[in-house]
DNA sequence: ATTAAAAACTAGGCTAAACTAAATAATGGT
DNA sequence: ACCATTATTTAGTTTAGCCTAGTTTTTAAT
């Protein structure tokens, strides 16, 4: 079955809005998501509908079906190698890959996924910490708590961010946060639900909640 | 200024015939270069004269303009850059990297080709010989001759071929022949032009003077 | 239970890129 | 100079993907 482009682009965000834990995803979400109207979404979801990557119900939810889930795992695994490419090889800033690599997804050609992976060796994550789905769709997913989460005392490594906004992470840059890095929570401010971290056993930081919440830590 | 993908496809048509040496270009030819149809084609020529990277009289001839020499070459440089990476990092065969590079010249990112380019050690021809222009267009030619038309006795260097296609490629793998092979002309036959020339000093082979034509030499 | 607001869908229109069939222009041979 | 052939363009459709405006359905509040 053949996708095009704007197929995948939409299915990729339906699969990521369903993995939010929401129980059903909106017409309004995806359209806010991909940055387009409702009506157009209605017209793809239509279409979707017919390919039988999702179940769609008019004016009732939809939900991904397993076809439709298998195919954007392929997107979103050529998606996260290209991003370690552009990272690992061409020395890309970890903030500068996402429009690229969403062009790059929707290249065809299995032999150049299957090649890229080999010579990236294999890797398990992209430079945001998300897991690399393998060729036939399965993530290996590592338990994570968001840093605002946390209680005082704990500790842990970053490893995945939440958002991947060019200013987000450039923010982190600026202040040392970085994926790999061991933290532990110094002290939780109540009223606002900032936190006070220790990086590195070097370095405090100061965060907003806002900021702390798009943090993902493995706990250790 | 902003092309589409089928624009870029065009116009790079339009630059390779051109280059071919006739007069002007049919529409016809580039019907049958990009494999569609006369009709498809006047369309899309009245559009790429507005857009004044040809220059376009109804009936009469067209002509590539200088804007428009600017535009191909910037395609066929992501196209060959593409060519040179999937070989030389990727492992792909000459043969299989037409079709990827056809999808990955479109993809939009001046860093990502700059870096490329860097990450290759600036290579100044792809896998089939033919020179890289610059950022700005300009390209290194070699003086090259076509095996079918060297005189008995001379001798040279393989440097590029006419043909990429896939089979012509994997017939030059069989019989051992490969850019930067050094050759010398043994034998010509009247007849029908088939040449019979001696490889790397050590190996002679026969060719077609289809085939010999189809070869690019070199002399010395 | 009604009704106002929000969400979602339909209708109709636009552009890009392709096609087939029909019309028109250029050309080459007598 | 004419005519037949060939090349090219135009006209009219189609499909994908998007849009705005208007309609319908759901939902949430009274
Ligand atoms: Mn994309
Ligand atoms: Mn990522
Ligand atoms: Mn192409
Ligand atoms: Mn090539």
């Amino acid at each position: 079955m053949e996708l095009t482009t704007a197929e995948e682009n939409y299915l990729k965000a339906i699969y990521h809005l369903s993995e939010e834990g929401k129980k059903s995803v909106s017409t309004n979400d995806i359209a806010a998501a991909i940055q387009t109207k409702p009506a157009s979404v209605s017209d793809m979801l239509r279409k979707l509908g017919e390919k039988e990557v999702i179940q769609y119900r008019k004016y009732y939810g939809l939900q991904i079906t397993e076809l439709g889930k298998r195919l954007a795992l392929q997107t979103i695994r050529k998606h996260r190698l290209w991003e370690v490419f552009l990272v690992d090889k061409l020395h890309f800033a970890w903030d500068e890959v996402h429009e690229v690599a969403e062009q790059l997804e929707h290249i065809q050609s299995p032999l150049l996924i299957e090649r890229l992976d080999a010579y990236l060796n294999y890797p398990k994550f992209d430079p945001h910490g998300d897991p690399i789905p393998d060729e036939y769709g399965d993530v290996r997913s590592r338990p994570r708590i968001a840093l605002n989460e946390m209680n005082i005392d704990q500790g842990g490594q970053i490893v995945a961010v939440k958002d991947s906004s060019a200013a987000f992470l450039r923010y982190l840059d600026k202040v040392g946060a970085y994926i790999g890095a061991r933290i532990k929570v110094l002290d939780k401010v109540e009223f606002d639900g900032s936190v006070e971290i220790l990086v590195d056993q070097k370095k405090t930081l100061f965060m907003s909640k806002d900021v702390a919440s798009n943090i993902l830590v493995l706990q250790s």
